[in-house]
DNA sequence: TCACTATATCATGATACAATGATACATAAT
DNA sequence: ATTATGTATCATTGTATCATGATATAGTGA
């Protein structure tokens, strides 16, 4: 019971960042992905976004298979895919408002 | 569009700890409840508790009401209660499998 | 083998977050 | 006014997270 906030506090940590968020999204998107057009499409620094991919992985979010040179990502847990919905329904709900 | 995740990501951050969502899933259950309860149920320090009041209260998730000494939180964000609903369906479904 | 490309990891400094004890503030009772 | 109770804030210290540049690894082609 104690042990179950731990886990989904983690689990939370691990999605509660702009970039992470906007990675899920993406992927939520158009399905699956490699770094380099990650990289051209939210401009960061190579190693940043491996960072972020590797933070992702370790929760399990998503999953990265080679191709090559490439690595295609795509996610894995549906959980966040539901997340990234509801966060999605906060937003329109805003915009009805203003 | 940016600035989307980035709120987003400051409202996940501001849920993301243990004792925050036990808070959360506890006004949920019980309606309401004062500072002093919460400390007894929790086992927490009074001033680690109200830090953390103060940042559910900072990110909207949570009001509270003065009467007499004592002071009532509530929820108040109804996206925060979806979203330890979908925490506990993650819960469930792995219970499941194991 | 060598050079090249795509990705991952490491070390570091900067910043943010968490827990704690001390102190302050608000209300109530005497 | 004083004292007691409930809650909030502050200062400090330890820990975690972030972005970055440098380096390492994996795969490809000459």
């Amino acid at each position: 019971m104690e042990d179950f906030y731990l886990r989904q506090a983690e689990w939370l940590k691990a999605l509660a960042h702009p970039v992470r968020l906007c990675i899920i999204q993406g992927l939520m998107d158009k399905g699956s992905c490699n770094v380099t057009d990650m990289q051209e499409c939210l401009k960061l620094q190579q190693s940043t976004l491996s960072m972020h991919l590797q933070k992702l992985r370790a929760a399990g979010v998503i999953t990265g298979t080679r191709v090559g040179l490439e690595v295609n990502y795509r996610l894995k847990d549906p959980q966040a895919a539901r997340l990234l919905e509801l966060l999605q329904q906060e937003h329109k709900a805003q915009e009805v408002i203003e």
